[in-house]
DNA sequence: TTAAGGCTTCAGAGTTCTTTCAGAGAGGCG
DNA sequence: CGCCTCTCTGAAAGAACTCTGAAGCCTTAA
């Protein structure tokens, strides 16, 4: 019963270190070499974990696990960051990484948090909450206060979730598109989405706009 | 000025060699041995940045985290997480952290992630100050003394920013026209927002005119 | 293949901000 | 005290920004 784990990684040196010690390891190994091919192949069998490099060519790392994760795909993902890119790290978490190492990295490290992925499991649910409202990551689901759970499409909860990670922040519609649509979208998106947010969140108004500058949540 | 952090660790030895260390690196530090304590510090005199051990007796390092937000505190947050505590650090970060360093540290290691959370939040949420008044060059908006929020326009954020400045300098009607305006308007427009800015502020009065010149900001 | 739901864009309505003008008000000087 | 200059303010037109309904496209599920 030994965990399945999918390496996404363009350098082969690399990936073929990591394949090797988490063969050794014990994991159940397969790997690929760009995003499009890793969808494929998390498409063919589902892996349990899943270790990601953020910066490839193509289809890089973020998009790769936002991908995964609308798929449903619910097992732990790992991201490889560069040092510093704490930028790297939020939007990691943001696209549903789980947890991330920095290159370079040691292997052992590497091991210890897979381990601690697959021991946790997937009975993970992640929520964030500001006031009164809280965002279930797992369901796409927000509660408010006693109502029943609210359910949001996926546009939907990443810009509330991106307005949630900052709250009294102001994001601007290009942040948010940079974000969510990786810059390809009229600013007029941001505003119909916080619109539904708007009409799906109920009384009272959480997201305040910030005439010229952008929308923010507030209690 | 000099960054002001609260160092928050249940732990008296680390806890004074984290003081010692963050002292000689320039920081102006003070300290709380448990969570209680560390909101109360935080209360009396909003720090910049906060260090927080996540793992400490009564009110754990993620209660306090989640709190500061919640009382609006937007400096960084740096955890001491424990090695392999993997749920820690994710929980950390939802909770509201900006980043985190794995028991047993390097204080290098600590010294070097403060500043850069140092760096960042100073060009994410910019605050200039005067007087009683506070300018909040995210969001657009003032907060004077105990009052609430007031909320500024583009224009009048630029022309009382351009004021905060350079306190007691003035500013004649041809700078600020030239800096805000790119020198394309009538001179009346500046008596214009100085008039809204006027009834926006309040009392005491902190635009003072000086006929022939211009205006300047005086408590 | 059809149906349903989500995503995106567009255009018009609605709202808020910006700018100008003209006249009232205030200050300084002979 | 009277005059002249500079400053202040209300009103209004115009510009800019925001919001929303509607419609087309795409993907997914049946």
């Amino acid at each position: 019963m030994a965990s399945r784990v999918l390496i996404v990684e363009d350098d082969a040196p690399v990936r073929r270190m990591l394949s090797r010690n988490l063969e050794a390891e014990g994991f159940d190994v397969s790997s690929a070499s760009d995003g499009g091919r890793a969808l494929a192949a998390a498409e063919r069998s589902t892996p349990d974990l899943v270790v990601l490099d953020v910066a490839m060519p193509g289809l890089d790392g973020l998009a790769v696990c936002r991908r995964l994760r609308e798929k449903g795909m619910t097992g732990g993902i790992l991201m490889l960051t560069a040092r510093d890119a704490v930028d790297d790290r939020v939007s990691g978490l943001v696209a549903g990484a789980d947890d991330y190492v920095v290159k370079p990295f040691a292997i052992e490290e590497v091991v210890a948090r897979l381990h601690a992925l697959s021991r946790r499991g997937s009975d993970l649910r992640r929520r964030i909450s500001y006031a009164d409202i809280t965002l279930d990551l797992g369901t796409n689901t927000v509660e408010r206060g006693e109502r029943g759970p609210i359910e949001l499409t996926g546009r939907e909860r990443a810009l509330l979730e991106l307005l949630m990670r900052d709250p009294r922040t102001v994001v601007s519609r290009d942040a948010a598109i940079e974000a969510i649509w990786q810059g390809a979208a009229v600013p007029n998106i941001v505003d119909r989405y916080v619109a539904r947010l708007r009409r799906k969140l109920g009384e009272p108004p959480l997201i305040r706009t910030v005439r010229g500058v952008g929308f923010m949540l507030e209690a």
